[in-house]
DNA sequence: GGTCGAATACTCAATTGCTGAGTATTCGAC
DNA sequence: GTCGAATACTCAGCAATTGAGTATTCGACC
């Protein structure tokens, strides 16, 4: 039974967790200050269910403080396995199109706190993506006119977004120096 | 308990049944014939649940056909509220940036075939959403560094869109002429 | 010093959209 | 005459998400 990858929310929770350990609650709201909330709108409900699905995979580990007759509360922090995992997703490149406004996004929301240099070759790489993505659509047949009309949306959505990608590598690069 | 709008599928659905009545199964003939499974994946389990909801909402009406000891087989058309419902569907514009590359799609292969210049009127119609999407993203405050990249992914992704469209636009305008 | 609303911290049941796998018949090719 | 492809449809179950709920503490204000 292979296990699907994770969604960009569950990864998001492992990079947060992957700076200092957290309680759940702390997570939604580091989603909503930091704005990933808007790109990613994962609420609280959804948010427990993913650190418990981190859990069952060994990515995180939830510690259990008890406190008075409060009911008790857990404190999340990465296990070894889920740096690793969270470290590899981070340097990754999105192969379709429609993640590099989701999944890619957090990446660099990521990347580019810990390591600009990073993030610069993590962009240089999408927009390699990119440009193969535009040469499978360019090398496309169209048959029909309805066809053709798909390929064309297909490819000058993927140029914007590998100019976009470049343009700001290239300011990342600016300030690098 | 306000319904819920109809799915792109649905609507698609509509469009193949507003030419001619079908059987489910030509339905689905259509999807992958003209191209639309593409872009719109309609698999025949879940186009046969659509055609029940779009009966259920007295939009498509389905009428028993028995033939021998075979299963019966059921064929689909459309109501007048069936028509309504689809014809001002087709002439609407979408609200949001990722549906144009879907419903909006859907609705240029139903308008295109049927009416060049009610397609271009539409076009400028989702060109003129487009503006104001740019301009409400360009005035957009941008607290911090990430809040400025997604304002910049959306905008530049906005803007190819509308120029795609206009594209299209004109090139339908003199093929018309 | 009491209370009231906001913040903290979490859980659970229900819903919704979809997938996969199944059924039953007819038709054409060999 | 039989075997695979095409026709035509149904159903049970899952997986992701939503909404609504629970329980406690803290700070502000009267």
């Amino acid at each position: 039974m292979a296990e699907r990858d994770l969604f960009p929310g569950e990864y998001a929770i492992l990079g947060f967790l992957a700076d200092e350990p957290l309680h759940g609650y702390d997570v939604a709201r580091r989603f909503k200050q930091e704005g990933l909330y808007d790109v990613c709108p994962v609420e609280q409900s959804l948010l427990y269910q993913y650190l418990r699905n981190l859990e069952n995979r060994g990515l995180v580990q939830g510690s259990e403080e008890r406190v008075g007759r409060r009911p008790p509360r857990r404190l999340f922090e990465l296990t070894e396995r889920g740096h690793e995992t969270f470290q590899q997703w981070l340097h990754r490149p999105v192969a379709r199109m429609r993640d590099v406004r989701l999944a890619f996004l957090l990446k660099l929301f990521f990347l580019r706190k810990r390591d600009v240099a990073g993030a610069a070759a993590l962009l240089d790489r999408q927009v390699a993506e990119c440009e193969a993505y535009v040469a499978r659509w360019e090398a496309a047949d169209r048959p029909d006119e309805f066809r053709r009309l798909v390929a064309d949306a297909k490819l000058s959505a993927a140029q914007a977004t590998r100019d976009w990608l470049q343009r700001y590598a290239t300011e990342l690069q600016e300030a690098g120096t």
